[in-house]
DNA sequence: CTAGGGTTAG
C-alpha cells in the first residue's frame, strides 16, 4: 500500500528522518522503503512484507529493522549522488540499533571519498575491525577507487599489492578495471595497457569493461589509430564488442572531423545489430554542435525522435552550446526554456551552459541573473558555474568582484581548481596587477595543483604586457625542466612580447622554431585512419552520415 | 543490498 509523502529532495527527506517524528518510526521498519521517482523526489512507501527475513527476527519474532533494507535504501540515494544523505542516514542507524556489514560500509567508504573526504573512508576501515567484519574484495576495490580519485596513485598500486600478497581476498578483474581506469585518468595510457597485457598473460583475464576503459580513453586523446587496432585484437580474443565500445570509437574519429570513419563505424554497429542509444547520439549532437554544424545536430535530434529515443538533459546542453558558439543566445534561451517547459530536465550543467554564453557575450548581468535563479531552486552552482562567472567579470573588466566570487565559491564549499585559477590569473595579468597574479600563482603552488603550459603562458603574457620581458623569457626558458611543452599561444605570446621589446631577432628564431614544430605537429595520426575516410570534408556532405540505416 | 566502461558545461 503506497503511502505518505513526496518530498521535494533527499536533505528534506533526510530531515524528515531525523526529525523526532521520524526517529525508529515506519521507514526505520523492515516493511517500508525508501523509493526513488526521479533525480529529485523521494517517497516513503508502507508494504507488507513481501516474506519475513529470518536473520532480522529477533526470539520475540517482533519485526526487527532490516539491515539489508537500509543497504537498499544507502545503495538508491548513493547512486543518485547525495552522498552527505547517505551518510545521515547512516547516522540514523545508530541511534535505531540497526547493525551494519561490509555493505554498509562499503557504500559508505564510497560516500566519503566522493564528498573528498578520503581520511574519513580511511576511519571506516577502522569500524570495521571494531566491528569484527573482514573487508572483501568490494570494500578494496571502493578504497582503491577513492585513493585513484585523489591521485594518490601510489597508495592504489600498495593496496593493490596488499591484496596481491594477502591471499585472503585476491584483487578480481574490477579491481584492475578500476586501477586500470586510474592510470587513463592520469593520462598515462602506456600504463593502462601495460597492466592489460600482464592481465592478458595471468589467470585474470581482461573483459569487455576493461577494454573499453582503454579504448575510450585512446579515443579521448584523438589516439584513434590505437584504439581501432586495439579494438579489432580484442575481437581476434572473442570479446564482442558493445554500443559503449562503439559510442566510444565513434566519440573519437568524430572529434577528428571524421564524418566519414563515423559512418563506417555506425553502419557496422547495426549491422551486428548494436544500435546507437542516447549516449552515441549525444555525442553526434555535441560534434556537430561544436563544428558550428548546429542545424545538422537538429536534424539528428529529430531522428533521434524518429527512432523513439528521448533527447535528454545532455542531448540539449549541446544544442545550447552550439547556439551560444554561433552567438544565437536567444536559441539557446529558447532550448532552456523548452527544458524548464518538461520539468525536472534543466540541471546544473544546463543553467552553467547558459551562464557561460552569456558570459562569453560579456552580459554580465543576465548571467548573474541565471544565477541567482539556479541558487534560488536549491541548485548548488559549482566549481565550473563559478570559474564562468569568474570569466564573465574579468571580460567585462570588473576584476574586484571576480576576486569576489572566487572568495565566494570557496566559502560555499566549491573549491577552485586548475580552470579557475588560469583565468583569474588571465584577468588579473591583463589588468597589469602582476603582484596579485604572483600571489595567486603562489597559493597553486601550495596547493600543489597540477600547473600546466596554459598557467605558465598566462604569466608569461603578464610579464610582457608589463614590459619584463627578461623574467618572461627566464620564464619560457625554464619550461622544458619542467617537462612542459610550449603550445601555439605560448609561442604567439613570446614572439609578440619580443617584437614589442624590439627584438625581433630573438623573435624571428622563436617564430621558426615554431614553424618547424608545428610541422611535426600536423603530421599525427589522421592521416593513418582506415582507407575512404577522409578527415577535412566536415564541412561537406553533413546528410550522408545517417543515409544507410 | 556494496566495487569497474561510453555523452554535455569552465
Amino acid at each position: 500500500m503506497l503511502k505518505m509523502m513526496m518530498m521535494r529532495n533527499i536533505a528534506a527527506a533526510s530531515f524528515y528522518c531525523s526529525s523526532r517524528r521520524w526517529r525508529g518510526m515506519p521507514c526505520l521498519h523492515s516493511n517500508s522503503t525508501l523509493v526513488v521517482f526521479d533525480n529529485n523526489y523521494f517517497a516513503f512507501f508502507h508494504s507488507q512484507p513481501s516474506k519475513p527475513i529470518k536473520s532480522t527476527r529477533t526470539q520475540l519474532d517482533q519485526p526487527r529493522p532490516s539491515v539489508v533494507r537500509f543497504n537498499q535504501i544507502l545503495g538508491q540515494v548513493a547512486k543518485l549522488k547525495h552522498y552527505s544523505a547517505v551518510i545521515s542516514l547512516y547516522n540514523q542507524m545508530g541511534v535505531s540499533r540497526i547493525g551494519h556489514d561490509v555493505y554498509t560500509l562499503t557504500i559508505l567508504i564510497n560516500c566519503y571519498f566522493h564528498l573528498n573526504q578520503m581520511g574519513f573512508s580511511l576511519s571506516v576501515l577502522g569500524k570495521f575491525f571494531k566491528l569484527g567484519l573482514e573487508p572483501d574484495v568490494f570494500t578494496f576495490t571502493t578504497l582503491i577507487k577513492g585513493f585513484l580519485l585523489e591521485n594518490r596513485v601510489a597508495e592504489a598500486a600498495t593496496l593493490l599489492h596488499k591484496m596481491m600478497r594477502g591471499g585472503n581476498c585476491q584483487p578480481n578483474v574490477v579491481t584492475f578495471g578500476t586501477i586500470i581506469r586510474g592510470f587513463c585518468m592520469k593520462g598515462n595510457n602506456s600504463a593502462a595497457i601495460q597492466l592489460l597485457r600482464k592481465m592478458e598473460e595471468g589467470a585474470c583475464k581482461p573483459n569487455l569493461v576493461v577494454y573499453n576503459t582503454i579504448i575510450h580513453s585512446l579515443c579521448k586523446d584523438t589516439l584513434v589509430v590505437d584504439a581501432l587496432n586495439l579494438f579489432s585484437e580484442m575481437m581476434s580474443k572473442g570479446i564482442a564488442p558493445n554500443v559503449i565500445t562503439y559510442t566510444s570509437l565513434i566519440h573519437g574519429v568524430c572529434k577528428l572531423g571524421a564524418w566519414k570513419e563515423a559512418t563506417r563505424l555506425l553502419n557496422e554497429m547495426v549491422s551486428k545489430n548494436i544500435f546507437p542509444d542516447v549516449f552515441t547520439f549525444n555525442v553526434l549532437v555535441d560534434t556537430l554542435c561544436k563544428e558550428g554544424m548546429v542545424v545538422e545536430a537538429e536534424g539528428v535530434v529529430e531522428i533521434m525522435i524518429q527512432r523513439d529515443i528521448d533527447p535528454d538533459s545532455v542531448t540539449y546542453n549541446s544544442l545550447m552550446d552550439g547556439y551560444c558558439l554561433r552567438r544565437e543566445i536567444g536559441k539557446a534561451k529558447k532550448v532552456f526554456e523548452l527544458m524548464l517547459s518538461k520539468g525536472s530536465m534543466v540541471d546544473v550543467v544546463s543553467y552553467c551552459t547558459l551562464i557561460n554564453g552569456y558570459c562569453k557575450h560579456k552580459k554580465i548581468d543576465k548571467a548573474m541573473m541565471l544565477f541567482l535563479d539556479m541558487c534560488h531552486k536549491g541548485l548548488v552552482a559549482d566549481t565550473i558555474t563559478y570559474t564562468s562567472l569568474v570569466d564573465g567579470f574579468c571580460k567585462v573588466g570588473r576584476i574586484d568582484y571576480a576576486q569576489k566570487l572566487f572568495s565566494k565559491m570557496q566559502a560555499c564549499g566549491q573549491l577552485p581548481n586548475v580552470r579557475t585559477y588560469s583565468i583569474l590569473l588571465d584577468g588579473l595579468c591583463k589588468n597589469r596587477q602582476l603582484s596579485r597574479a604572483m600571489q595567486l600563482f603562489g597559493e597553486m603552488e601550495a596547493k600543489k595543483l597540477d600547473i600546466d603550459i596554459v598557467i605558465y603562458s598566462i604569466l608569461i603574457e603578464g610579464l610582457c604586457i608589463t614590459g619584463k620581458i627578461e623574467s618572461a623569457r627566464d620564464l619560457y626558458c625554464g619550461l622544458s625542466s619542467k617537462g612542459l611543452q610550449p603550445n601555439v599561444r605560448t609561442y604567439n605570446i613570446m614572439i609578440s612580447g619580443l617584437c614589442i621589446a624590439g627584438l625581433t631577432h630573438e623573435a624571428k628564431m622563436c617564430l621558426s622554431k615554431w614553424k618547424r614544430k608545428a610541422v611535426l605537429l600536423m603530421v599525427g595520426p589522421l592521416t593513418q585512419l582506415s582507407e575512404g575516410s577522409s578527415i577535412i570534408n566536415r564541412h561537406q556532405g553533413q546528410w550522408y552520415l545517417f543515409k544507410q540505416w
